[in-house]
DNA sequence: TTGCATCCGGTACCCCGGTACGGGCTTACC
DNA sequence: GGTAAGCCCGTACCGGGGTACCGGATGCAA
């Protein structure tokens, strides 16, 4: 398959399977006498696999890495088990952020400056440090 | 006072103070006749509003807004809602991530390419679309 | 063999919020 | 007036994941 045919079927930019060469994700195909890409079988469903771990949270460099590991020596489950921790974090910061936004929203703050004057306004203009 | 002094007690970089004046969120201050900036008081109170909105998820294009709306005009709550509104959709998406990520661990999934062939593997290799 | 679709490589750019560098000024203090 | 700390500006770079552009070469079919 060329180029164009995986880009399709896989649903990305032709310019991403070249992106994806060039950051080591995916193998350099075999060309043409013409020096076209031919890629062989099998390359859109290493590219879903790819997509599945970026909808996991995983990182291109991280999912070259759990490539790169193959399918004999495993890995992917220590590596779930930190990117939870992380997701969980970010969770967590986010949950203060829309708590705070509440909370401004019920308190009525209509205006950064003046609640930053005001000591009933819940913003920490002091920062959390 | 000085960038460094507002940097200090701002608790910034001083080249954050050059970068906010470059992108608008700080008015271009005084200079002295050798062309050092001299901050008027408050400098350092408007850094800590403009860290606070950061910390409530907005963009410093969306603070500069904020900040730009003036103290007369009111508009902070609206946009509030907004934000709100995206911080829950972002929170939802990391649940959906979170979860699937717990489910792979407790599938026992050990390795990205096994999975993919496997039917009872529930990373979502087919994609959301 | 002509014509059109496709593909090539290299480079530059997008968002976002800064940080880093470096040569040459200015300011403050003794 | 010397010296050291502080500041100036322009420019380039970081991470993350691509997208866009371009002239020129290829592939394929009629």
């Amino acid at each position: 398959m060329r180029t164009g045919e995986v880009a399709e079927a896989a649903g990305v930019n032709r310019e991403t399977l070249r992106y994806y060469e060039r950051v080591g994700l995916l193998a350099p195909p075999e060309r043409s006498l013409g020096g076209h890409r031919l890629y062989p079988p099998g390359t859109v469903a290493v590219i879903r696999v790819i997509k599945a771990a970026q909808r996991l949270g995983f990182t291109l460099d991280e999912i070259a890495d759990l490539l790169a590991l193959g399918s004999r020596r495993p890995g992917l489950r220590a590596r779930a088990e930190v990117k939870l921790g992380e997701v969980e974090a970010r969770i967590a910061d986010l949950e203060v952020v829309r708590d705070t936004l509440r909370a401004a929203i019920s308190a009525g703050c209509d205006d950064l400056v003046t609640c930053s004057h005001s000591p009933s306004c819940p913003l920490p203009f002091a920062g959390p440090g």
